[in-house]
DNA sequence: TTTCGTTATTCCCTCCAGTATATTACGCTA
DNA sequence: TAGCGTAATATACTGGAGGGAATAACGAAA
């Protein structure tokens, strides 16, 4: 962002346009972006913290500050993990985890459906 | 914000909620946001971009980019600025500025209120 | 008890958006 | 012509978000 405090994402490549993000902050701040919810589908299919950072080019560090802090501010923890063991621990999403995602992406469709609806209004103005 | 990232603001305090932002996308980039319009409202009322600048505790330089950004990016320019002259010169709105601020809040009050209506998806999941 | 790959934690570094500072260009007024 | 406050432009600085790397803790399995 635009490495954006609150929600840095790679480029977006800026079409012209309207454009939005949309985010659900926490007693702490940011909970749920659309970065930690690709972390959160990340881990669910790798079962690994380590192996979710590395699939997004994340700094592990980063990716297990996200995850403390989305656990922190949920209801319920959306990741539970284990170290040591058979293959040195792991991380597995919660019940709370998988129903995050899909809250999230409902919102998310939802919200480009509006932007394109309110699309039309800027055309007026852009070169 | 966001560094960000292409939005910063200042803090927006974090309410544990449903939070979203809003811009339009030129063909460099961003084009108008919320800051942008802030400073153009400023711009309107003290007839400079160095007072406009110090009134946001921005710096000159920076709301500068910002102007010559909007500019090279609106089918007509938003602001005029004159160097030298009786006070030294000054910056004034031309109507497509006042046009795009008054689009601009339109846009903007409307997705809070879409906002609102969206807030209740997630109360379940916050702690 | 050794091995292994993960989680958890610490410390240092890098990058860059925005700031700070300085200088020049400008043109009306007196 | 000198003075003024602004726009315009260049250079150097800064703070903090995120990255890199190193280390300890952990616990099942061989």
């Amino acid at each position: 962002m635009q490495r954006k405090n609150a929600h840095a994402l790679k480029k977006e490549e800026a079409s012209p346009g309207l454009h939005g993000r949309l985010w659900i902050d926490g007693t702490e701040g940011t909970f749920l972006g659309y970065g930690r919810i690709i972390l959160l589908e990340r881990i669910r299919e790798h079962g690994s913290i380590t192996q979710a950072a590395k699939s997004m080019k994340m700094a592990y560090r980063h990716a297990w500050e996200l995850v403390d802090s989305m656990n922190r501010q949920s209801s319920k923890p959306l990741v539970e993990a284990a170290t040591g063991g058979r293959n040195g621990g792991g991380a597995r999403l919660t019940k709370e985890g998988a129903r995050a995602i899909l809250l999230f992406w409902e919102l998310y469709a939802d919200f480009q459906a509006y932007l394109q609806r309110q699309q039309k209004k800027t055309r007026l103005l852009l070169r």
